[in-house]
DNA sequence: GCCGCGTCATCTTA
DNA sequence: CTAAGATGACGCGG
């Protein structure tokens, strides 16, 4: 098979085909960027086999970090960007080095790793890992077909740093996503795939697609206090907490004399009743003692294994991770797990449980002094309650009711009392439709549109895959994305209308340290969930001078987002029709997973200088205006016609930017 | 000490 | 609610 692009044989029973999913393409290295802006271009090498072949790319809008971006044979041979010191290396042949520079933390004594406390029994991964192919490629394939991803080295994979931490969470997601689209699609049909988070999960650990291998106690590299997951198999891959169900980990080591183990982290689920009165503490129940059959009884929990390593780590006094789980508002059938940082175990006792039985508890103390968690949910939890209580808040509804849900306003900076000029407006405003002559109306579902109807002309449109998945989430970034308008049959309640159902998660405008004011969530955000979208004045070509300086008083939540250049949130245009009028819009989408009250940044696109402070409203009203000029949206239009097919050139949108990479400037010299 | 395989314990997820 | 899951620990046999 050839590029994956060939004939794919039918999906049998109980397996699934691979190269439709391996077709996701996490993190397909780009072409260089802002070629004309007169920046230094970021130089993004050509990958191996040429150029990138078209492709769509999960949530990576502008090509992975520069440091994946090694050649094949440049990954085998080179040591690591990552700052993993040298000892740490650890590939077969050289696993030697651990040992010798076993003194540099000697004088430590409150962190163990398995290179420092050697576990008890040889670690067989080493030859195991061996066979792990070191670059993610299709089954059995290593030429010929395209490279998936940038490969996730051995040193890497022992230890981390935020960008393959990233790099890998993102990665796991985009496979999952994709995953749960083809089980959609499935529907009831043979070779399904349940439980797209263990299958991604599976994948990506076959693979040897994950990091921070190394088991230790304390922090590790690149997952950051507060930082939050979905899923248990993504704090496995990342190495934060590596029992896919249990919920201790731990490790066996050698002592001085005797076996010893070690807790490394536990997972608060909720399910034993783990109480948390104050946010710094955490009582934890022991494992085991839970009936695995139907019998029900529960027994007494053993002094063995994770209750063993904690009551040794009581002793140890050595810093256990704590990931706390909890509903998630947001989707209540599952569930969010928070990093809340390192703990120390301070007790032990033996308690009754509902039903006699033995349990052991362990109180876990945090260690002071680590960015607020936990915390922070609970906080977000009071104001939700009182909503007085917010601290700073100077309005409670910016919108003035306009939105679903309210967006506060909160100053806990400065003096200053909200911005200037602004009138809230959820929409945009004087949007002109653009008529087409030979398009169909919308799709004549009934009901909901089903993924995996290919009559469904709005699937279709899309390439033959809904977009979406099962809830809601955003399956890959794409050219264009198809929803269903007003124009379809299919109810309102199709989950092909994302973009249109309103602000769903509680925002809130606030002021930021050093770039004026910012935008950020109450509640925790899944990658590719729906944010908002870009709301304003549209102006068109004739009134666009006299229109350009009231539209920047018009807008919504959408124009506080701030740039960055390592954004979590991506734009993404929307396409839609009703009768024969066709609507764009601009959607933001969650690009990762984001905590509570972290803020929302976009990359502009384009290199801002500090000409022209108003230049985000304007890359979002470029479109908006291409829209209601007629003779660009044609032109644009008939590209979109071209492109809208399952496998779109990936740039296709970013070069059609870097053309008015001097926007505003260049393009209103265009326009006129 | 090294390797491979089978089984067990664990709780999440839809 | 139930049942299928993946992983690492552990035990056994070479």
């Amino acid at each position: 098979m050839q590029g994956g692009a060939g004939n794919h044989s039918a999906p049998q029973a109980a397996s699934f085909d691979k190269t439709r999913v391996l077709d996701v393409k996490p993190l397909r290295v780009l072409k260089p960027l802002f070629t004309a802006s007169g920046e230094n271009p970021p130089s993004f090498p050509i990958p191996p086999g040429g150029p990138a072949p078209p492709g769509t790319l999960p949530f990576y809008p502008f090509g992975v970090p520069r440091e994946y971006q090694t050649s094949r044979s440049d990954a085998q041979r080179e040591a690591p960007v990552a700052p993993a010191p040298l000892r740490s290396f650890r590939t077969p042949g050289q696993g030697k080095n651990v040992e010798a520079s076993r003194e540099d933390r000697a004088g430590d004594g409150r962190n163990y790793d398995n290179s420092d406390l050697r576990p008890s029994r040889p670690s067989r991964k080493m030859g195991k890992r061996s066979k792990e192919s070191e670059f993610w490629v299709a089954d059995g394939e290593d030429s010929g077909g395209p490279d998936y991803a940038v490969p996730i080295n051995s040193i890497q994979r022992e230890d981390g740093d935020r960008n393959v931490v990233d790099y890998v969470l993102v990665t796991f997601d985009g496979i999952r996503r994709r995953l749960s689209q083809l089980e959609d699609s499935n529907e009831g049909q043979t070779g399904g795939i349940k439980r797209a988070d263990l299958k991604a999960g599976n994948i990506l650990m076959s693979k040897g697609f994950r990091t921070n291998m190394r088991r230790r106690t304390g922090a590790i590299p690149g997952v950051e206090v507060g930082d939050i997951f979905f899923f248990r198999m993504e704090m496995c891959v990342v190495g934060l907490h590596a029992p896919s169900m249990a919920g201790i980990d731990y490790l066996n080591v050698k002592g001085d004399h005797q076996e010893e183990s070690v807790a490394l982290s536990i997972v608060s689920s909720g399910s034993y009743e783990d109480d948390a009165g104050d946010k710094d503490v955490l009582i934890y129940s022991g494992q085991g003692g839970v009936s695995a059959k139907k019998d029900k009884e529960a027994s007494d929990q053993k002094l063995e294994r994770g209750n063993l390593a904690l009551e040794r780590s009581l002793r140890r006094a050595n810093e256990v991770r704590v990931i706390r789980g909890m509903k998630d508002i947001t989707s209540p059938n599952s569930k969010v797990y928070v990093y809340d940082g390192l703990y120390r175990v301070q007790e032990s006792w033996m308690d009754k449980g509902k039903s006699g039985a033995n349990i052991f508890k362990y109180k876990l103390m945090r260690i002071p002094g680590q960015p607020d968690a936990f915390a922070v949910w609970k906080s977000i939890e009071r104001c939700k309650e009182v909503m007085s209580t917010r601290p700073g808040l100077i309005l409670s509804d910016l919108t003035s009711g306009s939105e679903h849900v309210p967006v506060s306003l909160v100053n806990e900076v400065d003096n200053e009392r909200g911005p200037a000029y602004f009138n809230y407006f959820y929409d945009l405003r004087y949007i002109k439709p653009y008529n087409l002559s030979n398009t169909s109306h919308g799709c004549n579902c009934s009901d909901a549109c089903k993924p995996g109807d290919l009559n469904c002309s709005c699937i279709q449109k899309n390439g033959g895959d809904f977009p979406f998945t099962g809830t809601g989430v955003l399956v890959s970034r794409k050219p264009l994305v198809h929803e269903c308008g007003p124009s379809c049959r299919c109810s309102p309640n199709c989950k092909n209308r994302v973009s249109q159902s309103g602000l769903k998660l509680h925002l809130e405008v606030f002021k930021t340290k050093d770039r004026g004011w910012g935008l950020r969530s109450w509640d925790p955000i899944r990658a590719g969930s729906f944010i908002c979208h870009y709301a304003g004045d549209v102006i068109d070509g004739s009134r666009l001078k006299h229109k350009l300086e009231q539209a920047k008083n018009f807008g919504n939540v959408a124009r506080f987002m701030n740039h960055s250049c390592n954004p979590n949130v991506f734009w993404q245009p929307v396409f839609y029709q009703q009768n024969k009028e066709c609507y764009i819009r601009i959607a933001f989408y969650a690009k990762r997973h984001i905590p509570p009250m972290t803020e929302l940044t976009y990359d502009y696109g384009i290199l801002p200088d500090d000409r022209d402070i108003y230049i985000t409203s304007f890359l979002c009203h470029f479109f908006s205006v291409l829209i209601t000029c007629h003779w660009k949206l044609e032109r644009l239009f008939n590209i979109f016609s071209d492109y809208k097919g399952a496998n779109p050139p990936t740039n296709f949108w970013l070069s059609c930017l870097t053309r008015f990479t001097d926007f505003p400037v260049a393009f209103l010299l265009y326009l006129f």
